[in-house]
DNA sequence: CGGCCTTTTGTGCAGGCAGTCAAAAAGTCG
DNA sequence: CGACTTTTTGACTGCCTGCACAAAAGGCCG
């Protein structure tokens, strides 16, 4: 409503990928916000004057990197055939460790983090997660039930069932990732999961 | 070596055990020392003077649920088929959500939860779990070579990737459940794993 | 130009945290 | 009984946390 005022000094959107970055690498509790004060470089008070509190600011990046997973996911989903576009969801984090030595990149998924470390006392996270977890499953299992349909994918299994198990998998392996992971091991116990679905 | 001085009048052993609940559900940073102090009717100093600090309080909890749990899976596998036995390994935390509406009452895998909250910034529990993870698809590869050999399981792949498979399969599975979990949708992926190991 | 509205800036604050320490207590051994 | 060793006890400390607030500043509108 009200456009006047002194005009805000920092690219609000911006401010948040980074927040999300910082987060994503380091967790909600070993983030202080004297960290994000120090990256963002703004003061504490535009910083709670724009988010909020800090789990406000939390939640914020999480959804923004769900929305961003999710569009990248059902992209990847929407045309061809679907077992090796799942076989890249996959590989993706198995291969993403490599790159995570440094301390300071992002590691694991952000919602299996966010799953660990806030959900168990935290409603408004859990809601996230879950709903997160709801349309990763929905967008794979649509995936999937063309695809059995075209007789790329073996009906031994439901959709869902093949879907949910999906989900296990992915967020398993992100977890996983993150103390350390032979590549190799990993992409092959991917590749016995795409082989065990295809027709 | 000296074996006088003033008793100890707690039972270690039995406050390592309590500290583990309290870690499990709760977590690394959400439990206090305080709220240790407070559950294990002791006092500060004789918990500092027992256990050290908190992290080494904590990773010796870790060290003793790994214990605990290889025991199990090491138990449960070694006799009669491969199969159902690593379907009870998976569907026993797909069901286990349904007595954790109760907060304090232990969530997941504390592999999990240790990877997603300490792994990413401290290299000794890095290590723990990593072993953990190397013991685990050791045990799995061990039993599923034997089930191939017998002709229970597919040689579709490696045992070493199928136990890969599997331990991504289960630490994601306890890791989602935290979410919530509709069991019925996670037995159905647990039995199409399954099944898809099946010779 | 001057009132208005909003953001910025930086300090200030109460609370909770992990960890410390000195004195008292409880055993053992000579 | 009295020296010695270890644990217990409970108060204490310094630090860091998330958060609040008052004053200044910046841009718009009449």
């Amino acid at each position: 409503m009200a456009r006047t005022g002194r005009p805000r000094a920092f690219d609000k959107d911006q401010a948040l990928e980074r927040a999300l970055l910082l987060f994503w690498s380091r967790g909600y509790g070993a983030t202080s916000v004297q960290d994000l004060v120090d990256a963002l470089t703004l003061e504490r008070g535009s910083l709670y004057g724009a988010f909020g509190d800090k789990r406000q600011f939390y939640l914020a990046a999480v959804q923004l990197y769900w929305d961003t997973y999710e569009r990248q996911l059902a992209t990847a989903l929407e045309a061809g055939p679907v077992l090796p576009a799942l076989r890249e969801v996959l590989a993706n984090p198995a291969r993403a460790q490599e790159y995570a030595s440094d301390v300071g990149v992002p590691q694991g998924c952000m919602i299996g983090n966010t799953t660990a470390e806030l959900v168990p006392q935290d409603a408004e996270a859990r809601e996230i997660v879950a709903r997160s977890h709801a349309r990763f499953t929905q967008i794979v299992a649509d995936a999937l039930r063309r695809a059995q349909a075209s007789g790329e994918v073996t009906q031994a299994a439901t959709p869902e069932a093949q879907a949910q198990l999906l989900l296990f998998t992915v967020q398993g392996l992100s977890l996983v990732s993150r103390a350390g992971l032979d590549t190799a091991a990993a992409l092959a116990a991917v590749d016995a999961l795409i082989d065990a679905l295809r027709a």
